[in-house]
DNA sequence: AAAAATTTTTAGGTTTGTCTAAATTTATTT
DNA sequence: AAATAAATTTAGACAAACCTAAAAATTTTT
């Protein structure tokens, strides 16, 4: 299709405003509301929206609204896997923290090569979440159904893949960066510790090691 | 100093004439050849080279002809070491073949987080050449001395890096992944067979295997 | 249902980077 | 030293993506 750089950002600012939006009323999303997600004026949105009927990427009549129709809600969901891809190679590969890498995505998101995303996605591990625990949508776009679940609910000798974490305070990350634990990490639970819940853990290439119940509260893995 | 896709790319071209003009002569590069070079017209590139001289990136008189400053030097060994050091990652970590990253690496050269860089360079582990054998500028622009060789000259058991093949053709392409040997991979000779020329080389997590001195003759390295 | 407020669109500009065609300047031939 | 050719620049336009200010449509209040 080969959109522009600011033609994709519309597309994906009119999703993530149709998730948002209450869907109950049946509502779509408005002009200003767009105009302000994109830190832009309302009569620049009017003119983009013009632009994307006539690619056929959403349905708009003036005055009465406009929303997505199914060829721009895969577009959408198409560049959202690039950014949520990206996102996760650079917490999980360059070691970025979580939040340094959404800026940073929102460039990279925008290199066009189908190719590149493949291998990418192939080089990661296929990750189905991204590093603040939203789903990254397949090749076809479609979401996974996620099981994202607390750590203290993972089976005992289990597998779990760290997936998200619940407080991203500067204090928590030096805690998880201590304990060399990240997105993706392949985390087990050795023993849970009755007396103050606390739990035994044991990552890849790593020995053993308590963490508190506090700790592992904000820690959510998926596991097959 | 925030610069445009384009500029950027005005930026690159000039360096790379400059490079390939005969410095013996004096000459500078001329408007035409530059407007080949980006695809465009004579008429752009004066309107850019206008643009660049009031950015005090080049200098430039009407008529006279126009070459990179300092500054402007070091704008292009930037964005140069950006592209080299994608191409690098596309090549050693994403498996791409050499002759499909230079597209990718036009794009991704242009994403301007500095951090970025920094950790992709850490990440990679400071590659001095990239997969077409040319150097990476360091993060202060200085190209490296290279001591590249071709691996016959490498001394027996010291490991070298594999830093560039002569020949790119999907044959020769065909047998180095059959062997596992890619840019970056770590090599040693073990022996050289006196009948043929041919080298047991042994690459790291791999047995030991014996390569003809023909593929040897086209593989470079470089070692500390 | 009229008035007031809000939302959305149009009208008319600006900037960036491009283009074609014409005018200048410089280089090369006669 | 002209004349011719080639390279370069200017003039004038255009498309994309913005903008401000004003007009039009819709919604909310009285
Ligand atoms: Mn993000
Ligand atoms: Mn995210
Ligand atoms: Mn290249
Ligand atoms: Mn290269």
């Amino acid at each position: 299709m080969n959109l522009s750089t600011s033609e994709e950002n519309y597309i994906k600012s009119i999703y993530h405003l149709q998730l948002a939006a209450d869907t109950s009323t049946g509502s779509v999303v408005n002009t200003n509301a767009l105009a302000k997600q994109l830190n832009t004026k309302a009569a620049s949105v009017t003119d983009m929206l013009k632009k994307l009927k006539t690619k056929k990427l959403i349905q708009y009549e003036r005055y009465y609204g406009f929303k997505l129709n199914e060829k721009g809600t895969q577009t959408a969901l198409s560049i959202i896997r690039r950014h949520r891809l990206w996102e996760y190679f650079l917490v999980s590969k360059l070691g970025f923290d979580w939040d340094k890498v959404h800026i940073i995505a929102e460039e990279l998101e925008h290199v066009s090569s189908m190719e590149l995303i493949k291998k990418l996605d192939t080089y990661l591990g296929n990750p189905k979440i991204d590093p603040h625990g939203d789903p990254i949508p397949d090749v076809n776009g479609r979401l996974p159904v996620i099981k994202q679940i607390n750590l203290f609910m993972l089976p005992l000798k289990k597998t779990g893949i760290v997936s998200s974490v619940g407080n991203q305070s500067p204090q928590m990350l030096e805690m998880l960066k201590h304990y060399g634990i990240g997105i993706g990490s392949q985390i087990k639970i050795n023993k849970v510790f009755d007396f103050d819940n606390s739990l035994e853990i044991k990552l890849v290439k790593q020995p053993a090691c308590i963490i508190s119940e506090q700790v592992a509260k904000n820690i959510f893995v998926y596991h097959d």
